[in-house]
RNA sequence: GUGGCCGUAGCUCAAGGGCAGAGCACCAGACUGUGGCUCUGGGGGUUGCGGGUUCAAGUCCCGUCGGCCACCCCA
């Protein structure tokens, strides 16, 4: 081994990259389903778009991120998160002028400087849902149905979606107060992350992980009973839209998300078969963020779901997804003549049959092991004796029975043998 | 950024100061034009990297890089 990839940024190999196919082709179904156009920003975005989205003061901005100068001395950021750059790019093109809400998704990597452990990464893919331009709870229902109804279809079984409402500019300073009152007393008990916690972050130290904190967390004034009318009416209808529906959550009152944009709704989607790092999504409303970026104040609410996560815990439930892509036809030459395998091949594959061929020259027991390997349906025999005579052995590779066509109508009849299913089905 | 455990063949793992091994995988032969099963043989390693202790270091010590787990944080 001399180089290696870098830290925590794992290669995607040939063996896994059907499961990866077959999870994105779901979250794209999905998002058709529900509405969803995709949209593509770039890898990098000038550094201010995070640090006013996201906030100085939280720890992606503060101390996650890929940032360097580029040579005309810009800061620019690798993409940190998901949402600030569609409202970035929402506002910059002014694609809410043909109507709201617009509804957005994408499946891209996300670039934090973390320190890696099971289900974190420092590249790691997101899918993301935003619906901009809608204030009303059912657009809070609509999205986060989209999150649930997608890992459901997945069979994701063992997950739990945690609600609540973090407030808004309103109630949320308020409430903010009262919890500082509440601590004070106990500043001297906290640990030494809290009493941080309480200066710069007072929501942050009721997900304090330590139990005796925890104690003093659970007797804390809660947010949700410190909302404003219009706050707790919002919640109410979400949860009467998520009833009606029948998707589960419950209610947590202790839910902080780390990014600073949210309002009202949050919500976080835990397994219970994860480790540590056991949020497959999470998301809410961010009715401030357009106006944080410079934009005219346009609501939104959306998610974002990390796919390594939820692959890795598809794959401890156990649950089957796509194999290798089939192999049809398998090309062995006895005789060595790579000229008319090639254009065999040629014809076989203008006709739409997935056909791989001998390369080697090694001899011919070699040959049809590694058609085996390839999973071929069929391998296709032509050495001196098939060329001299126009034809080409079929062998089913599955029963060993063989015959012969004419090399002029080999791509018709292997389609037909083919057929039935359909040609370059994925396997297993 | 902090702490704990761990890095030996492509993979899973032995060897715990004294010649670096096994199983699987790979290659070849038995079967000179026929995969899977069986048997026989073969190729593969600067023991993650660098330094130190020692007559002698996968083995002990230090550093570093990486993995895992937890903290923190998040998806």
């Amino acid at each position: 081994m001399t180089v290696n990839a870098p830290r925590g940024m794992p290669d995607i190999l040939p063996g896994e990259i059907g499961r990866w196919h077959a999870v994105e082709a779901r979250v794209r179904d999905f998002a058709r389903r529900f509405g969803y156009r995709e949209i593509r920003t770039p890898a990098v975005e000038h550094t201010e778009v995070f640090q006013r989205a996201v906030g100085s003061g939280t720890d992606i901005v503060d101390k996650e991120m890929y940032t360097f100068t580029d040579r005309g001395g810009r800061s620019l950021s690798l993409r940190a998160e998901g949402t600030a750059p569609v409202l970035r790019a929402f506002l910059e093109h002014n694609l809410g002028a043909g109507g709201l809400p617009v509804k957005l998704y994408y499946i891209c990597p996300i670039f934090r400087y973390d320190r890696p452990q099971a289900g974190r990464y420092r590249q790691h893919t997101q899918f993301g849902a935003e619906c901009i331009g809608a204030a009303e709870p059912a657009a809070d229902a609509d999205v986060l149905s989209l999150a649930v109804r997608l890992v459901q279809s997945l069979g994701l079984v063992r997950f739990e979606v945690h609600l609540s409402s973090v407030g808004d500019e309103v109630c949320r300073p308020g409430y903010t107060a009262v919890l500082r009152e509440y601590y004070r007393p106990h500043l001297a008990d906290l640990c030494e992350d809290c009493r941080r916690r309480f200066e710069v972050a007072p929501l942050r130290l009721l997900d304090c992980k330590r139990e005796h904190d925890r104690r003093i967390a659970r007797q804390a004034p809660r947010m949700l009973d410190h909302l404003c009318d219009p706050c707790r009416a919002h919640l109410n209808g979400v949860r009467a839209h998520l009833d009606a529906m029948g998707v589960a959550y419950t209610i947590d009152p202790l839910i902080v998300r780390g990014l600073d944009y949210y309002t009202r709704t949050a919500w976080e989607a835990v397994s219970e078969t994860l480790g540590a790092q056991n949020v497959i999504f999470g998301g809410g409303r961010y009715d401030g963020l357009a106006g944080q970026l410079g934009g005219r104040p346009t609501p939104g609410v959306g998610f974002g779901m990390g796919l390594e996560r939820l692959l890795l815990v598809l794959e401890q439930e156990g649950v089957a997804l796509g194999g290798d892509p089939a192999l049809d036809v398998y090309i062995a030459t006895a005789g060595a003549d790579a000229t008319r395998a090639l254009q065999l091949a040629d014809r076989l594959r203008r006709a739409g049959i997935a056909t791989d061929l001998e390369v080697t020259a090694r001899g011919l027991r070699a040959q049809l092991k590694q058609a085996d390997r390839l999973g071929a349906r069929f391998a296709l025999l032509l050495g001196e004796d098939e060329i001299r005579r126009g034809v080409a052995t079929i062998r089913e590779m599955a029963t060993g029975a063989q015959d012969e066509a004419p090399l002029d109508a080999l791509p018709d009849v292997l389609a037909a043998r083919l057929r039935p299913e359909a040609i370059g089905k994925a396997r297993g």
